[in-house]
DNA sequence: TCTGGGGTCCTAGGACCC
DNA sequence: TCTGGGGTCCTAGGACCC
């Protein structure tokens, strides 16, 4: 059976959830912000129209926002994640077999259905998703992820296509992989982009002439595996069911504003900490070991950048905070140094297991307080914390909700599903 | 004044072992 | 005095993705 591959995703993802709850921003230049509002990630249609290229900086277009020219919104994640898992859950009705890849974007197996019926099924799933949560979307298939994702990309690129684009056929691939740049390549980006086109590799059907020796031998044999898929060959599998853990668990923030004490590091640090350690435990993990790390500003030209990591490292694997919080002090001290103002910092578990798998010391005495079948503490507060609301409780070094280095989220919109306050009521 | 956050995979090179 | 080949594990850094 000739394996079919779908990749449908949200066009302007975040953009297009603003819209659905505020109607007044459709047809209009609209950019979501990042963490801190520090710089567009989502842009319309509109915005990409007035030349505003993924990734400036605020402060480069706020004459445009005061003039009243384009909107902008900071990003609200809850929106942003509930949007997300109604689409999906809209996808699914097509086929249970979905591995969700990103927020915006999943890939489905549509493996033996009619080469004849999946323009209409593609068709079916954009309408469908629109319908029923207001998010526009892109249908590309096609036999690999490489090709899913090339069809997907003409889909948003050509209008004609509406939106839905079925390149099964060894032909179409051939026309369209002509007329694409080497750029577009899903596993080609800015450098090696740079390097093909320094080899005279301009175009996508270039690329999937070359010798899979010579590019394994040039570039790599990530590169040579993106050749294969081109190619019509499948390398790039499916993600193992189950196997949805990650190999490691970050969070780290700009802060609000430059910090200039231990204290405020401190308290910013156990916040991430303590979010960190929260993720592992949803994924039942456990973590052995953590990097910690400060960054002074690097766009500030007056100061050397500045900054350090420290690896820290536990007796053994666990997935309480508190350990991490006791080596959070000493660890600040050896990298904090006097005068520098901080703008960046973050905390990185690593080392992760899983917590079925948890190797407890033999010759520790008492037992280890993690160990399974025991209740921590740590239940005990994620379990209030998931009914009454994140940092409802918390380690007592993160300190209180209001302090400067919080995020900046001026433009907030309000969550319309996650929150009952926010819903929108309809007046008649 | 103002420039995101969270991941993955691969490779090269060093240390060490037999 | 001369000197090999094969392997593992770890880390840092580079490249990519969304």
């Amino acid at each position: 059976m000739k394996p079919v591959i779908a990749l449908c995703d949200a066009n302007a993802f975040y953009c297009s959830c603003e819209q659905v709850f505020d109607p007044s921003l459709l047809n209009r230049p609209l950019g979501v912000l990042s963490n801190n509002d520090g710089c567009i990630i989502s842009r319309t249609r509109e915005l990409k129209a007035l030349g505003v290229a993924m990734g400036t900086p605020a402060f480069k277009v706020r004459h445009l926002l005061e003039r009243g020219e384009i909107a902008l919104r900071s990003s609200n994640y809850p929106l942003y994640g509930d949007m997300s898992s109604r689409f999906m859950s809209v996808l699914e009705q097509f086929t249970p077999d979905l591995e969700v890849y990103s927020i915006d974007e999943a890939f489905l197996d549509l493996s033996g259905f009619p080469d004849e019926q999946l323009g209409s099924i593609g068709r079916e799933m954009k309408e469908r998703v629109y319908l029923w949560t207001g998010l526009p979307i892109g249908v590309g298939i096609s036999t690999t992820r490489t090709l899913a994702k090339l069809a997907n990309y003409a889909a948003k690129k050509y209008s004609a296509t509406e939106g839905v684009v079925d390149l099964t056929s060894p032909v179409r691939q051939r026309r369209l992989m002509e007329i694409t740049p080497v750029g577009e390549v899903w596993g080609v980006g800015r450098r090696i982009g740079k390097r093909l086109e320094a080899a005279g590799i301009h175009t996508a059907a270039q690329l999937v002439d070359c010798q899979r020796k010579w590019i394994r031998r040039e570039f790599s044999v990530v590169l040579e595996r993106t050749v294969c898929e081109l190619q019509g060959e499948r390398c790039i599998a499916a993600d193992d069911q189950g196997s949805d853990n990650k190999h490691q668990i970050m969070c780290s923030r700009s802060f609000g504003k430059r910090i200039k004490t231990i204290e405020e590091l401190h308290s910013a640090l156990a916040c991430y900490i303590s979010r960190a350690c929260e993720k592992l435990r949803e994924q039942k993990q456990l973590a052995r070991e953590a990097i910690l790390f400060i960054r002074t500003d690097p766009f500030r030209q007056s100061t050397w950048p500045m900054g350090g990591s420290i690896r820290l490292a536990l007796p053994e694997p666990s997935a309480d905070t508190r350990p991490w919080l006791y080596l959070l002090r000493p660890a600040l001290e050896k990298l904090f140094h006097e005068g520098c103002e901080y703008k960046k910092g973050g905390f990185v578990l690593l080392d992760l297991s899983h917590s079925q798998s948890f190797q407890g010391d033999l010759l520790a005495i008492p037992p280890h307080p993690e160990a399974p079948g025991k209740e921590s503490v740590m239940t005990v507060l994620d379990a209030i914390n998931h009914r009454f609301g994140r940092n409802m409780l918390r380690p007592a070094s993160v300190g209180f909700e209001k302090q400067d280095w919080h995020m900046n989220q001026q433009l907030l919109s309000r969550c319309y599903t996650t929150r009952w306050p926010d819903i929108l009521r309809i007046n008649t």
